[in-house]
DNA sequence: CTAAAGTTTCAGTAATTATTGAAACTTTAA
DNA sequence: TTAAAGTTTCAATAATTACTGAAACTTTAG
């Protein structure tokens, strides 16, 4: 298995920007392969392209599993199992903004909660409990707008997405919708 | 300059969290002591607060101003420099967003385009190409959302965040008006 | 059962990234 | 000027993170 020029220069790119995602190296051009490729693969075929180990190839795939990115898939008459991506395109973009959204958010939400709750010691103290407020409230303001997205179809999203310059106005449109109701 | 315990906690919190944000650990140390201090700090205040190396705060500092996130003051009969955040946490997280968008996305929408240009050489390649596409159009949707959020003011955007779960009659909405016009 | 095919684990090592601290550089008050 | 105060740079090193490969484990066909 190796690869057209072409196909390996977008893999060895995926690569590179892996950690920037939010993974290594090795799981971005694995998420790369799999994308690129109509059929499912198999660990060895993976480790043979990427000229990783095996060993590699085995702890890429479970934290692919985590991101839930990649599902497994079998061939009737051959035990090997065959990995190939876990939906479209668009289904990873979100489950990796969503994953990125738990690891990068949730954890500092949960703190500052617990902070606010505490209250401020002393009045030195105060100005400190109010930026904690605000960045709590931040948080919290995209972690609901990020659920919200999540609800929605793609074709509703492809549709947000794509108002584009209009957004402002449709926001007018909302508060004109307010005031009449 | 030693800290509460609530201003240490927290603290120490951003610098666990600062490489999942896109920096490292001092650098998410240095923003959070920044931002809960209401003055302004002293490079040598801030690498004594945290314990690291006077050349370490330089460069974090250095890496801080190149993401616009902090801004260099003087007081009037000293020559040291202050430092403190570059506007308020809502524009220190846009600013995050923003760079962030840079560094993880647009390198790849620049390969995709020129990967698209290039066109397939072999009907073998066309699904790649056709994924590439793909990619392609959800990055470059998610650009041109991104540069759209950036245009609203402050206002515009809470009020776009706190529409909530009525993002999708927002939505129907636009559809109805566009019908209409 | 059992042996072959396949997969996972993990200790050791390699590669990468972050930090220190001393030397070089810059600025300014006198 | 110049020396004191302040800042930056960067080579050396520490800390972290990723990768290999051999051994252990699991599954299944015969």
């Amino acid at each position: 298995m190796n690869l057209s020029p072409k196909i390996e220069n977008f893999v060895l790119h995926c690569g590179e920007m892996g950690s920037r995602w939010g993974f290594n190296r090795t799981i971005g051009q694995m998420v790369a392969l799999l994308v690129i490729h109509e059929q499912p693969l198999t660990a060895n075929e993976i480790a043979e392209s990427l000229k990783i180990s095996r060993g590699n190839v085995s702890m890429g795939i479970k934290e692919l599993q985590s991101w839930q990115l990649v599902k497994v898939t079998h061939i009737p008459g051959d035990r090997k199992e065959y990995y190939a991506p876990n939906g479209s395109i668009w289904d990873l973009a979100n489950r990796v903004f969503e994953e990125r959204r738990k690891r990068e958010i949730d954890p500092t939400l949960s703190l500052l909660r617990d902070q606010i709750l505490e209250g401020s010691e002393s009045p030195e103290e105060e100005y400190a409990q109010n930026q904690i407020q605000t960045i709590h409230d931040l948080l919290e303001t995209i972690t609901k707008w990020s659920a919200e997205l999540q609800r929605l179809s793609p074709e509703q999203l492809q549709t947000l997405m794509k108002l584009g310059s209009s957004v402002s106005k449709v926001i007018d449109l909302k508060d004109k919708l307010l005031k009449k109701s």
